[in-house]
DNA sequence: TTGGAAAGTCAACAAGGCTGACATAAACTG
DNA sequence: CAGTTTATGTCAGCCTTGTTGACTTTCCAA
């Protein structure tokens, strides 16, 4: 398969040998198991405590943008806000978000984690940190730029705007 | 958070500064969307011919490795026996499939893509690939290569040796 | 030859997506 | 001020895809 990948990708010498279709399965398999990977460890805690990956998502933009509106967070989702509101609903109902009503605009909920909720959203995190870091280290800092520069062009422009939002603000 | 990242990765000078909790952070954030990214192509196909997610990952392995048996798929796709069954009961009914009982043993199922089934796979892969391939020449060579280091060491050990060996046999 | 293990199937349940319809309150607009 | 839009919440019902439990068929080894 060198001689005319599937895709094209080798038409102009050995440069674009890294876009030949096997390369690109190879690539697609690698995020289909990293994904699993990635959320192995929480999946674990979650299970433990009733929650599933609804409430992980939920719990993990509430901390990073706290006071985050409820629409704020159906655009960083993608979901609809039935299926949203299901999972606050149980978040705050077990106290682990509190939605406070809006001063300058009292249709918003404002959202934020308690003292549980950051417990919960800690120990998530930390778990799921924990492989990052393995990951990071073993492969090395240039691979992690590689790493982010691909996933970075594979978002949606909408989905990677939000990605950007997210720079340390501090 | 420079002096001393809550994940005390600033210890030995500025050459860990990559694995500071924010820089992991980000790297849990480019996974989630890019994810997304990469599912969101096939995935509108398959809601158009009335499939899943899960559709798409048997037909994905059956085509990468023709013959192979109901145990092993389980094996790569980590979900349980029924699960698998429904999904390969509907691609058997609807003639993408073909489910021949085993010669040396009964028991077992080799698994095989129709035409129409390979037909299904090409629209889904090329999909699929179509981004990849866009990232990967966005990103470029050595991005790709980091990319593929860092997914490979998030992997669970036995899902990185599931992995491996979809190495080109050719 | 018989009992256990393995491969696969059927049934039922749960989580978490989805759509659609509708309610309420607040904000905005003419 | 009346009417419309916006933000949120809720009910009902559907689908996919995970789960466990019970069962059949087949194989193999004692």
């Amino acid at each position: 398969m060198a001689e005319r990948g599937a895709g094209g990708a080798v038409a102009r010498g050995d440069t674009l040998l890294f876009l030949t279709d096997d390369q690109l399965r190879r690539g697609i398999e690698a995020m289909f198991f990293a994904y699993r990977g990635f959320t192995a460890d929480p999946d674990r805690i979650l299970i433990e405590k009733g929650y599933g990956r609804a409430h992980h998502r939920a719990v993990h933009f509430i901390n990073r943008t706290p006071g985050t509106t409820v629409n704020n967070l159906l655009a960083i989702l993608g979901v609809t806000k039935q299926s949203l509101n299901r999972v606050l609903r149980t978040l705050v109902e077990d106290g682990l978000v509190e939605a406070r009503v809006g001063t300058r605009d009292k249709r918003e909920r404002h959202l934020h984690l308690t003292e549980v909720g950051q417990a919960l959203e800690q120990a998530l995190s930390e778990a799921q940190r924990n492989r990052m870091r393995a990951a990071f280290r073993n492969a090395g800092p240039e691979a992690v730029q590689g790493f982010r520069a691909v996933l970075e062009e594979m978002m949606d422009p909408e989905m990677r705007r939000q990605y950007l939002d997210g720079v340390d603000q501090g």
